[in-house]
Order: structure tokens, then C-alpha cells, then sequence
DNA sequence: TGCTTGACATAAT
DNA sequence: CATTATGCCAAGC
């Protein structure tokens, strides 16, 4: 495994859980800035024992990526409810709350 | 070696 | 907010 992945496994793993982000911030996390593609390309080819939580990484619109596979993105959002996130009726994520803030503390709302 | 595709993002319409 | 077009880097053929 390149470095560059290993870099974005790191960056996945610091997503805390019960809580999601997007590629461009992964891609940023990894020193990737701008390239999220990779990011996404990256954890294509991640082996499955690695341990990354890589359901917890969604696309900028806050929904599950679409892939070619059909079930993994089922998983995905499986495994998100699991862990407390709630989709809209669109399988869409509200980034708002549950948008991970790698900076400071959780957004509360109200 | 060169072309095409890809777990996406961002700006413009 | 949704859709369309363009850019980015790497892997597959």
C-alpha cells in the first residue's frame, strides 16, 4: 500500500464516530487537498481487514456514493444508522449535525 | 506508453 | 437545491 493511502486511512480513522465527512475533507486530512478523487479511489482499493471505518465517509452532498458494487453502499448506510446517524427520507445525511468538525467540538443545534 | 474510467469537489446555470 | 461541465491523480487495459 502506498503512503498516500496509508495517509487517508489515517485520516478516515481520526472521524469520530457517530459522525461522517466528506472526500474533500479526507482529501485534506491526507495532504491531498483538492483531490478527492483519490481519496475515494484510495479506500476502492482498500483491503477489507484494514479497519477503516470507511462508512464514515461520504460525498460533499452528505449522501452514500453510488458505486458499481450495489451492496457495500447498503452497509455503508447500515452500519451509519448503527452508529446514530440519521438519514433524510432522500438517503441524504444532514451534514449540519452530523458533518464531522475536525477542529472543535460537535455543532449543537438550538 | 497512451487513452479511458473512476467511492469526488467546486463553480456556474 | 439540482444538474451540468471541468479539473485533479492514479490505476486498468
Amino acid at each position: 500500500v502506498s503512503n498516500r493511502d496509508a495517509r487517508v486511512y489515517a485520516a478516515v480513522a481520526r472521524i469520530p464516530r457517530g459522525r461522517v465527512a466528506t472526500y474533500g475533507q479526507i482529501a485534506t486530512l491526507a495532504g491531498l487537498h483538492g483531490h478527492a478523487r483519490q481519496v475515494g479511489y484510495a479506500l476502492h482499493t482498500l483491503p477489507e481487514g484494514s479497519g477503516v471505518p470507511w462508512h464514515r465517509v461520504v460525498n460533499a452532498r452528505g449522501e452514500i456514493s453510488p458505486r458499481a458494487d450495489g451492496a457495500s453502499d447498503r452497509a455503508q448506510k447500515a452500519l451509519l444508522e448503527l452508529e446514530g446517524v440519521r438519514f433524510d427520507p432522500y438517503g441524504r445525511i444532514d451534514l449540519d449535525r452530523f458533518g464531522w468538525k475536525p477542529r472543535s467540538r460537535p455543532a449543537r443545534h438550538r
